[in-house]
DNA sequence: CAAATAAATATTGTATACAATATAATTGTA
DNA sequence: TACAATTATATTGTATACAATATTTATTTG
């Protein structure tokens, strides 16, 4: 075992995982441009979409974003008009992310999304594989929590 | 199967990869400070360390980066004094980035970066698990080329 | 050989990310 | 009930990323 085979870059589980990140909201960006979505706008309006209403901090930690990144992100989508956001009455700290009547029908249109990444082989593994993948990913998440 | 199933964040596989990515290269940071590296540096310099010499266009092919992300990445491992960059004598657009005596001194240090993410378990998962979900990384990388 | 193409970088613009810091509202507590 | 700690956001600073565009230097081709 050589002295420096920990550093080679083809040793570490880190890159190809950085890789396959990028590259997958990389092929993300060309479709989600049709709804005037970027990849983190589209996860944050996943999440709206399910809950019709949530609060800032909710949404933070439910896309492990920090506040530095989730500020602006919501700017954003409220003035796409996706979202209204509204005071808490009884916190006055607290802000609550409503789904306006714009983004719901964006929510119709965007069910093509799923249907076009398969389309396009976007991500392109067996379902078999996927499924491992995505528990061992899930594993490895909540393994430091 | 309810109509907007597909639209669910938690059926994605491509947000675990997100975030499983983002939480790796985020336990690194503290670990990479001490030697004044980020995350992108890093990969940077393990490529580097295994090959001496590399033409900068070599070094961004194999890190998946962009022309864009490469250039300043570069100039700045120069500045910190790790690399030189020289201009090939037959090809006078091609770059080749040069490991200096500072750069090689880094890697003895490095060694140990390994070791102290092994040692705060940054991955936790058990090696036959690591092992599955690489393979399946490489396997998704690969299959669009 | 001159003109068109291609290749290697650099730059600009936009959007993330996260750490650190600041601020305002709330809650716990001595 | 003052006051300290906590919570929810916002802002600032730094570093990526990638698309699009520009520039310089080869290379290919008519």
């Amino acid at each position: 075992m050589e002295k420096y085979e920990a550093l080679k870059l083809d040793n570490q589980l880190c890159f190809p995982l950085y890789v396959a990140s990028k590259e997958v909201i990389r092929r993300y960006k060309p479709i989600l441009e049709k709804y005037d979505l970027t990849y983190t706008q589209y996860i944050a309006m996943m999440v709206i979409w399910e809950e019709n209403e949530i609060k800032v901090t909710d949404l933070g930690k439910r896309l492990y974003l920090d506040t530095g990144t989730i500020s602006p992100l919501i700017r954003k989508l409220k003035d796409k008009g996706y979202i209204e956001i509204l005071r808490d009455s009884t916190d006055e700290r607290v802000q609550v992310i409503k789904l306006t009547e714009t983004g719901n029908k964006l929510k119709e249109k965007a069910i093509d999304v799923p249907k076009e990444m398969m389309q396009q082989k976007c991500i392109n593994l067996s379902m078999e594989d996927a499924i491992v993948l995505k528990k061992l990913l899930e594993k490895m998440i909540n393994a430091n929590e």
